[in-house]
DNA sequence: GATGAATGAGACTTCATTCAT
DNA sequence: GATGAATGAAGTCTCATTCAT
């Protein structure tokens, strides 16, 4: 289903197939952005990386900016797509909350980890359309994680405020990407279950 | 006490005063690097804020990346002198910690705040060899913070393992800078116990 | 003959096909190096020289000191081309040694006149690594004409150890940069004569 | 007698005293100009190779090449002076022609030798002005070995015209600078005479 | 005489972007 | 679509020189 979505999307231009030259091009910058920063990674450097000139690159794209911005808004699209399936398989508000939390994590991690890093890290580097844009792609995504938390609130799982709770949490989640490797002792499901420790209280004992 | 710490640190040559030439030129360095980020502020940028010309910073800087690196010791060295002193009116574990959260929050907001940003959010810039030595730099405060949460697990205030709690915590914290405002609803106090409560489990009600 | 070699080192990237933008560039860069010496020329001037912006010149070549090796390769190359095919055709030890003396001479009079004397004169602008390449480059240039002074010597042409000669000689003929002009009184054949007559002992008259 | 006429060269300002600190100035200012060039010596090399902050050098001389000045001329004079007490001692054509080639082999590694090296080297960036003054000091010098030269020729001893064989030799002794090494296997008699075995037809066998 | 902060011009180099081929 | 030479603005840094203290 998803897939079926994803395809859809890229007919309809909003997304780009990763198999085309524009594809592999979002795919190489949203490394490079990643790893060098987007200032310091040069036109030359995503040219190189897909084989072109730098010239060329403006072909795909009318500037740099415009590949910073497309590099975010398929790590977005790509990031809530799962996102909606995951939710869909879970029916309890904990099991949904984990499921928020394992998706912010892995959204870091997987395939379009490097455009979510990019989200996260380049954000200023974007003009103020760009982050319009952005945000307004962004909207939807967080109302799914304030909506939850609401729901979480009035079950008494969490005692804070939705609102300020996602904000912290954001910040805890993103942060794991400076120092959580996955090949680690910790494991990616102890993370997960260490973030809703501190999201919610532990299930009172009797 | 505190300031007579400073003081003779200021004689050593480590910190610089922050009324002379110097000093001055750090904290406007702090401010545009917090604001502008530190690639995007050029030295005509910092020159211009302390009324000189461009040339005129290398005789008190060697480089761009000096400037960066001491806004960052700066920084550092007054947001541990203010731990310090903090710390030490506090005689329980979770006054202590509560004192670390408030602490940290703080130095992003007081009057150390642009230079702290700077060295969450422009870290990326220093050198290897720069980086080396403002991590010696931190070693002893984040020091502190496990000392201090190890002691929290050993009085069962804590569960999660002390260093991935510090971690998820700082990045809570420091993400505040993004969308805390000191002027808001949300009052300093409040943010605090806030993220005090995402640390500890509440007191066992009877 | 030398023709074919040339153009064969074209094709091969080793020299600069002097009608190219490249080949202007260096050309206009022997001029000048050798008119207002490395460090006084700027890039702009050497831009302007061949109209272009001194941004462009970047396309060509990676740095200042890439232009003052690549001028001193062509002038070394061109130079050796000449002097193993006027040497071909004499064959009597002096002759040979007159050969030597006169292709120098002309090596800084010639077409790539401003090239040699950039190697003379401006050696020390080349970094190590630099001097390291253009000296390898000289090696088969300096045994020509230690061949042949060793030869000079057994057959009692001169008396002076042929290394130390070679570097006496080498001194006045390169000095000649500075003070001999074709179009004076002196002329070229004459100066020839005179520097070989200081090599050789005159035919003694029986 | 020498040092007696430099000693009245010092009071009349033309020379300076070795131990002021102008003389130190000179001394340090002739040796890095040697070893680094003059463009590339910067003006705190020089301050701080005496011991004090570049803006005091101003108090000094008026500007960096007024010092590249004074260098030459302390130079000329003392080679000069050297030179006219060595030749006065010989009586025979050959003799005093051994002489000059001698001094001027010596004035490269002597006391003075880093100022002469500098006068040979750095004449390029002399203003015009200066060029002269030196030229004319330099004038002297150049008058003595024409005059021997003259004479070596009314007695055969050369055969080549005085002028051209002045700057051949010229060339040949000041090159010595970049090989010659007083410590190595040739000694500083054997090359003088290697030298003068260029300038002079071998005494005919009867 | 010395200091050292400041000047201000100018150096080399980088880089996103354009465009004729 | 791709090329690659060229642009031109902007960047960091250097350095001889000045001058109030």
């Amino acid at each position: 289903m998803t897939q079926g979505v994803e395809k859809s999307l890229i007919e309809q231009g909003v997304l780009v197939d990763p198999q085309s030259a524009r594809g592999r091009l979002l795919t190489q910058a949203a490394r490079l952005f990643r790893q060098k920063g987007y200032q310091s990674t040069t036109v030359r450097d995503l040219a190189s990386a897909v084989g072109i000139l730098s010239g060329s690159l403006f072909h795909h794209y009318q500037n740099k900016e415009a590949i910073l911005k497309a590099v975010m808004v398929e790590g977005i699209h790509h990031t809530m797509a799962r996102m909606r399936s995951e939710l869909a398989e879970e029916h309890t508000t904990q099991g949904r909350l984990r499921a928020l939390i394992a998706c912010e994590l892995d959204a870091l991690n997987g395939d379009w980890g490097d455009a979510m890093a990019v989200v996260i890290n380049e954000w200023r580097f974007l003009s103020d359309g760009g982050q319009q844009d952005i945000l307004a792609l962004r909207e939807e995504y967080e109302q799914m994680w304030l909506e939850i938390l609401y729901q979480a609130r009035k079950e008494r799982l969490i005692t804070a405020s939705p609102k300020v709770l996602r904000k912290l949490l954001y910040g805890a989640i993103t942060w794991t990407d400076k120092w959580f490797d996955s090949r680690g002792k910790l494991s990616y499901q102890e993370l997960t279950d260490t973030i809703l420790q501190l999201a919610i209280k532990p299930a009172s004992d009797p």
